[in-house]
RNA sequence: GGAGCUGUGGUGUAGUUGGUUAACAUAUCGGCCUGUCAAGCCGAAGAUCGCGGGUUCGAGUCCCGUCAGCUCCGCCA
């Protein structure tokens, strides 16, 4: 049979009596005796497909056989369907298409679950038989929406003169960061490739190349424990740019962004975003990443702390940390149980203890109040702006704990209908370092190649941990769907940065040396971000987990219920690869 | 590495304080049926209750272990 004329789900009053060929599998059949109705699916959508006794039994007894999923192409004539048994809840339910003749192209099993939209199904089976799961149209539209902001995206990097350039997959191990997949290399066995976690130095040495303005919409890999909005393989939007400013590249990030939600989502987004400083998002929000869509800031009470007598708070800040509050409205609904249990939560996020109020007209009800005079309660309530039938929460301890302990618990207590306008912002002045208490030494915060502020530079010998870097996120009411920074392009500032992380100069020469001595050769100002393609399309989707818009995505424990990845391999490929496999440990 | 939740016909669920034959819906198969679109009516088949061990006269149910999926903490420059 001829290739099909028409999509199914295209068809409308304006085809009546048309002749037709259609393709594609079928879906509900309602068969009344003499009189069948198959609904045909193909990718447009579908159509119901007419078959009638009186009008031949050869075709009739073919279409009797028809099952779920079976693979038809049929020839016949669109009608419009009668007024009664129009169903207008179906954009083809106007017309119907009376079939004059068909083929059975494949026959199918019964498939495991519904080919439809909003099944409940175990994700297990779904992620089983993806193939089955892409089928359903809901799939479908997240596999188009992905296709159109990706055309989207190259379209916009594209009109600003942006050059899309490939980098290898198969790369070196660096230092720093999420751990590597590693890759053995053959021809040198016993060592090992390593995939991208991101083209990070490759796009840098673009700049270097001239290149100016690199985009590349990449698959990265990092092998850490899996998250609903985080796989092993990911796809980013990966940009740098030569001779931009700061504000040049948000402008542009902005304006693919925005374009995206205007075209995607049919929302204008307000430009420019607003900022906010690394500093304030943890002071008021606890967290990098903040939503801002509703309130319940922390408060800082680090003056109230200290006219107690409470020595949890008193040696907080005497080790020079802080205490935060934040108030929990309508509070006292919550038992004494539920304090314990947020308790217990505080110590998962690395507090060592919860401090708790019940806000009353008489005062607190607490166990810490006896260490409180009336007068400094009454000052906490004023800042706090505690009301009765509030419950205050207290986390003394390092700044960073005491605000991201909060922080935690804030979203846990956000109110359920936030308004659906979203709220993009930038998150700017990052610190460049942090202290590694483990391994006793500074590490980047964001990476190595991060440049510091210029009025920043002379902390650098002085108070490395109060540098700010050049460096930015972009985040959507909770979510970070990117970021970046300005990078090091010359090579002694580079090197000093290295020392500072505790790499010698032989491991930076080592590791990082192709890039040192690039930055030796005329290396322009430039600078960057990478904007996580996954999580932006589950935004766009409405999605809670990036897997919904992943065609073949990993379960928790990276592996791929289709294919069973990853998997043994034969003795023969471990030999030509000089590789060695150890028992497990068993426990002893 | 850690915590929590889930696992019962193909699928989604119910299953009481441990007690006879594991229930319901839907899908599947067969019959009837010419205007359905969640088609309808009648009938049939379909489960070693994730897996292993234990307690018990007796385990889907209680205990221990284990596997898988999901969510979170740690981790993710």
């Amino acid at each position: 049979m001829a290739q099909k004329t028409h999509y199914c789900g295209k068809l409308t009053i304006d085809y009546v009596n048309r002749e037709v060929k259609l393709t594609g599998w079928v879906g509900k059949r309602r068969d009344h005796g003499g009189l069948i109705f198959i609904d045909l699916r193909d990718r447009s959508g579908q159509v119901q497909l007419v078959f009638d006794q009186r009008q031949g039994t050869e075709l009739f007894t073919l279409a009797e056989s028809l099952r779920s999923e079976y693979v038809i192409a049929v020839e016949g004539t669109v009608l419009r369907r009668s007024e009664e048994t129009v169903n207008p809840s179906l954009p083809t339910g106007e017309i119907e298409v009376r079939v004059g003749s068909m083929e059975v192209l494949n026959t199918s099993k019964t498939p495991p679950f519904y080919i439809e939209d909003n099944i409940n199904v175990d994700e297990n089976l779904r992620l089983r038989y993806r193939y089955l799961d892409l089928r359903r149209p809901e799939m479908l539209r997240r596999l188009q929406l992905r296709h159109r902001a990706v055309k989207l995206i190259r379209d916009y990097m594209d009109r600003y003169d942006f050059l899309e350039v490939e980098t290898p997959i198969l790369t070196r191990s660096t230092p720093e960061g999420a751990r590597d997949f590693l890759v053995p290399g053959r021809q040198q066995a016993g060592e090992f490739y390593a995939l991208p976690q991101s083209p990070q130095l490759f796009k840098q040495l673009l700049m270097v190349s001239g290149i100016e303005r690199y985009f590349q919409v990449v698959r990265c890999f990092r092998d850490e424990d899996l998250r609903a909005d985080r796989q092993p393989e990911f796809t980013q939007v990966d940009i740098e740019t030569s001779f931009f400013s700061m504000d040049n590249l948000f402008a542009l990030t902005e304006g693919l962004v925005a374009g995206l939600w205007k075209e995607l989502h049919g929302r204008e987004i307000k430009r420019p975003f607003t900022k906010m400083p690394y500093q304030e998002a943890m002071n008021r929000y606890g967290t990098d990443k903040p939503d801002v869509r509703y309130g319940m800031e922390l408060v800082g009470l680090d003056e109230q702390a200290g006219k107690s007598e409470f020595k949890v708070f008193k040696s907080a800040l005497e080790n020079g940390g802080a205490v935060k509050g934040l108030r929990l409205p309508g509070g006292s609904r919550l038992s004494r149980k539920d304090l314990d249990d947020l308790t217990l939560l505080a110590r998962q996020f690395g507090a060592k203890g919860l401090a708790w109020a019940y806000v009353e007209s008489e005062g607190w009800r607490s166990p810490i109040s006896k260490f409180f005079d009336e007068a400094v309660i009454k000052e906490i309530n004023t800042k706090m702006e505690a009301e009765t039938g509030d419950v205050l929460l207290f986390v003394a301890d390092r700044w960073h704990i005491s605000c991201t302990v909060l922080g935690h618990l804030r979203t846990k207590f956000a109110p359920a209908n936030l308004q659906e306008e979203p709220h993009f912002l930038w998150v700017v002045d990052f610190p460049l370092f942090h202290y590694n208490e483990e391994e006793q030494r500074y590490d980047s915060d964001h990476h190595p190649f991060t440049a510091p502020r210029e009025e920043d530079m002379p902390l650098l010998d002085s108070d490395p941990l109060s540098v700010r870097a050049k460096a930015y996120d972009l985040v959507l009411d909770g979510v970070e769907i990117g970021g970046g920074s300005m990078r090091i392009h010359d090579s002694s500032t580079q090197a000093k940065i290295f020392g500072l992380l505790g790499l010698s100069e032989e491991e930076g020469r080592e590791k990082f040396g192709f890039l040192l001595e690039a930055l030796t050769y005329g290396a322009p100002p430039h600078g960057g971000i990478a904007l996580g393609l996954d999580r932006l399309i589950a935004l766009l989707s409405g999605d809670d987990s990036i897997r919904q818009v992943i065609p073949f995505p990993k379960t928790a424990t990276a592996s791929c219920l289709m294919t069973g990845a990853p998997s043994a391999v034969s003795d023969q490929q471990l030999e030509e690869l000089r590789i060695k496999i150890e028992a497990k440990k068993e426990d002893k």
